[in-house]
DNA sequence: ATATTTGTATTGTATATACAAGTGTTCTTG
DNA sequence: CAAGAACACTTGTATATACAATACAAATAT
């Protein structure tokens, strides 16, 4: 078998939807149905309704049936990647300078961020990644220590900060945030920007099941990077 | 019974690697055994780890068995929202004004946006939306009139351009891209900046099974708007 | 010693069956 | 006529079973 039916069955329906054939919301054909017309057993027919419903490409109610899914509820991701991975994946050469690791009180955003008391130490990390001697993103990175107590002592040139607190605190769940800002002067020095330009700014807030871990901005200039598109052709 | 066996099954493995009891890539007991813990069925059991598996919290390979999937691999997935929908949740005003509703001749880089002849005729529409009377995002859309000969005619006081997209031509696919722009001043006008402010760009292109459908470029304030975080606290 | 075979544990696919539970229609009854 | 009961059809949950396909280790043959 090429194919298991399942999956032969599941691809029957997405084409059915792609060509427009089946619109929106319209009925499609119940488990004794499908099973019948392709002579399968109702779980087989019953386990291609349920991948697709999962994908979120049908909709199903007990007692009434399986629709085609709205296209409106199909949610528009946006995947917010590690730019380690992104330059490399480019082909790129890629490096990162580390420019600041310190203790420091945390002033009341910081603290608030991440859930510690005011003035309280903190780690603090700026790391400037290259992309082909580049400067491409600065990663400033607040770090509670309770999670981390060996932050300070890390490489960072070999083993990034992310990779470093998923060995040492589990991550359960990351928050992102991305907005458009004018970089400070010190940032604009770090990503050796001798004019103004807007940048990108996500900010990530990563937890573990105790409570916050870090808390990293990661600003980008506007003309160099942006997120979601692979820009390959470049003008 | 109050949740079904096999969400009870879901929910005892979830805890587990929540409360980080099984680490990374550590080894999940098979389907066999499960069904012998809960006294369930192995299909039972096997529900379970293929839902998790399913969800990218667990990793299966066929011989070797199932594994706690690595918190690298769950991608960072931020929601693109409409934000008409967005403005409306919040509890506020959503209004919408129509500047632009034409056709025009497309340049090179719309041209190709849309796989259509350069200067081919296209329909463009400017809305400007507006947070309790506050503009909040400038929509520059244009539309392949092969998709949507109607597109000029329509009121979009009274309904959105993407509602109206996908009745018209149904959709299969976007793509969207994230990027910090300086605005124009004509965008700048529509946004009613009085000073020089980074904005976030967001493109958007929809296709239909024959093709893309529109292109759109979504300008909002750095200051007003960001992308992911609901930003219910403000300073 | 090295290759081959065999066996075992595991996940993957598929079926037949049973009953529960939700929805809507039709029939019955007051 | 209207309220309720019965029914048909749907999806949801659960089980038992069979065999295929893969990975790995152990036994065996060369």
């Amino acid at each position: 078998m090429a194919q298991p039916k399942f999956a032969q069955i599941k691809q029957h329906i997405i084409s059915k939807i792609k060509s427009g054939e089946w619109a929106e919301h319209s009925r499609v054909a119940s488990e004794n149905e499908l099973a019948e017309q392709f002579s399968v057993s109702r779980m087989t027919a019953r386990r291609a309704l349920s991948e697709l419903t999962d994908a979120g490409i049908l909709s199903r109610t007990q007692g009434l049936g399986t629709f085609v899914a709205s296209f409106k509820s199909q949610s528009n991701l946006l995947e917010i990647r590690n730019i380690a991975d992104e330059i490399k994946e480019r082909g790129s050469d890629h490096r990162c300078i580390p420019e600041v690791l310190e203790s420091m009180p945390a002033i009341a955003p910081i603290a608030i961020a991440l859930g510690v008391e005011q003035n309280s130490q903190v780690y603090r990390s700026v790391l400037v990644h290259l992309e082909n001697g580049t400067p491409i993103q600065v990663e400033e990175r607040f770090v509670n220590p309770t999670f981390a107590p060996g932050y300070l002592q890390q490489n960072f040139e070999q083993i990034t900060p992310h990779e470093y607190l998923c060995e040492v605190a589990p991550l359960t769940e990351a928050r992102h945030t991305v907005e458009a800002i004018m970089p400070s002067a010190q940032v604009s020095q770090w990503l050796s920007l001798f004019n103004e330009e807007p940048c990108l700014q996500v900010i990530r807030r990563t937890w573990s099941s105790n409570g916050v871990v870090s808390f990293t901005r990661l600003i980008s200039p506007g003309s160099k990077y942006r997120l979601g598109g692979h820009l390959t052709f470049k003008r």
